[in-house]
DNA sequence: CGATAATTATAACAACCGTTATGATATTTG
DNA sequence: CAAATATCATAACGGTTGTTATAATTATCG
């Protein structure tokens, strides 16, 4: 007889955790099984007993990385309407506290390695896809409410809002300096009057 | 007898352009000295003469990349001048042509790299002051001659321009859709709209 | 309790890695 | 020409990797 789900998933949960904070450290290079296994004070034995192989293992964290986004993302925007909503989205999953940098740090790695892996890019470019629909939909809410420009094309401003998104955060986990609240907020908020002026 | 210096480089180029075109199409996880070489059409013996270990050529890679977008760029900004100088700029060095996807290719995956490579993190960060300066310098000029708000902080601003530009190129390669020269040009005039109003 | 299955540790494997030494072949220089 | 040096190919090395098989341990259940 197989295992609860429950239990499974919990370890396989763990394992992701372990992952995830040691690729956020070293990088996917650094990842092998018998490092995430120290990490996690265990052996590879655990990790080969709930996965495949590594491959899987990998789409598994990368599932974590974007789960962990998207449950930021749906609490902060709790109680939230009109453009503003939009605003407190993006801010709640920008880089700003350390738990979204190890997030960040990992999703960079995935992306960067991505190109490479034909797999991973297959899961990034799903992930991609149903970020930007979710986008869409709010989007469409509010031009049906009036609040935004009734001549935007929504497709094209879905992936403006992501590549706006993914500036900001790409440039706080990789360059130099990072952006105090107040510039995120003036960055953030010069996005949005594109979209009602 | 050491040399001349001409040979040495053109070898070094050479080994650059190969090693960058692999790690464009496979990724920086394929990119073996064994694997380079045979991109080339040679063997790792003529990599370990020109190159002290691997590091040292990655990091000669990744200032190939860097300097290519800098020669493309200057030669774009020739003959521009004001606000339009810098968009142009940054029109020139997106994706938009199979070499400059090439290079962003590239780009990403040092990136994604990096944060487990001191070595490349020290050297991108580098690159990222050097770009970052640069903008400034644009920027301090339009400043003087009044083509933008006087009020702005032209170090922020530095930044928030290559923030822009990252989010674009990041999603030009990463995304599963790419922008149409018109898309790029509204995303691109939209933010410059933020330097004059 | 005893048996069956799940769990975890351990070890061996072939493949690949970067590094290094060595040898062969051009090329330069005195 | 001959000696010295630069160039490049080849091979061996120790180490690490993912995978896999197997053993030891623990938990589950009739």
């Amino acid at each position: 007889m197989s295992v609860p789900a429950d239990k499974q998933t919990q370890w396989k949960s763990k394992v992701a955790t372990a992952a995830l904070e040691l690729i956020s450290r070293e990088g996917l290079q650094g990842a092998s099984l018998r490092a995430i296994a120290h990490e996690l004070g265990c052996t590879t034995g655990v990790l080969t007993h709930y996965f495949r192989n590594k491959d899987e293992l990998l789409l598994f964290v990368l599932e974590t990385v974007m789960e962990r986004l998207s449950e930021t993302l749906a609490q902060a925007a709790q109680g939230t309407q009109g453009v503003e909503r939009l605003k407190v989205m993006m801010l709640a999953i920008l880089p700003t506290t350390p738990e979204l940098v190890t997030i960040w740090r990992a999703w960079l790695a995935f992306v960067g390695a991505a190109l490479g892996h034909a797999a991973l890019l297959d899961e990034h470019k799903r992930h991609y896809a149903n970020f930007k629909a979710f986008i869409h939909q709010e989007l469409v809410m509010l031009q049906e409410a009036g609040e935004i420009d009734p001549k935007l094309n929504l497709d094209f401003e879905a992936a403006a809002w992501i590549a706006t998104f993914d500036g900001i955060g790409v440039n706080t986990i990789s360059a130099p300096q990072s952006y105090s609240p107040e510039e995120l907020d003036t960055l953030v908020s010069r996005y949005l009057k594109t979209l009602t002026s």
